[in-house]
DNA sequence: ATTGCATATCGAAAGCTCACGATATACAGT
DNA sequence: ACTGTATATCGTGAGCTTTCGATATGCAAT
């Protein structure tokens, strides 16, 4: 992971509710237990618009930030899209940023 | 360590200069072996402003950012300020981290 | 007391981020 | 084809961040 990568990330965690969004994917099954789809799609975009409170197109912006980032990946299924963790990123993240620190 | 404190250090983070700074400061003899006052004060602001490049206001200012964030202490020596970490709030920090992601 | 050095604080300009509503795109069902 | 739903993208205004030079503060030496 490059400098430049590190630095999106770390900006990219750097706003609260992009990291109540990521905690939320964590454990789906207690924060979108009421989605109709299954959760191993992922979590469906409006569900996420809906937990925040916020506008659609502000949590699209959210989202995207945290997939170029890397944090997310998204799954379009029909007029949906689904995001869930990719855990091995995060992971990542959290050892480069241990050591650099 | 408050969540409100988190976000504060997170976004102490989110600057890749203050970054520099804190690892800067993980091994004084390797960045500012030319300090004439003992390393064991810390390293002196204006070590770090020549380091950095950027004027010496704008240099106060990050080294406030993360000292008020808790990442470094500063000891003041009679004209001189001079700077380390608190390894332990650096610690405590990652491990919050880790949790909460 | 005056001068000089180290650092902090102030005020302003430029740039970035976040939020919104409006619009565009893409798919599904009729 | 047309309508409705889900989501992304655009344009804009408000607010925050970063930078600087100028000024203030605090200490040391003369």
């Amino acid at each position: 992971m490059s400098s430049a990568e590190l630095d999106e990330m770390i900006k990219a965690l750097s706003h609260p509710v992009r990291r109540d969004i990521l905690n939320w994917l964590k454990q789906p099954e207690v924060y979108f237990a009421d989605q109709e789809h299954p959760l191993s799609f992922g979590v469906c975009a409006g569900k996420i618009d809906q937990k925040t409170g916020l506008s659609q197109s502000t949590v699209s912006a959210h989202l995207a930030t945290l997939q170029r980032a890397g944090f997310i990946s998204s799954k379009k299924v029909g007029q949906w899209n689904f995001f869930s963790r990719n855990e091995e990123v995060i992971q990542q993240f959290l050892t480069r940023l241990t050591d650099q620190l």
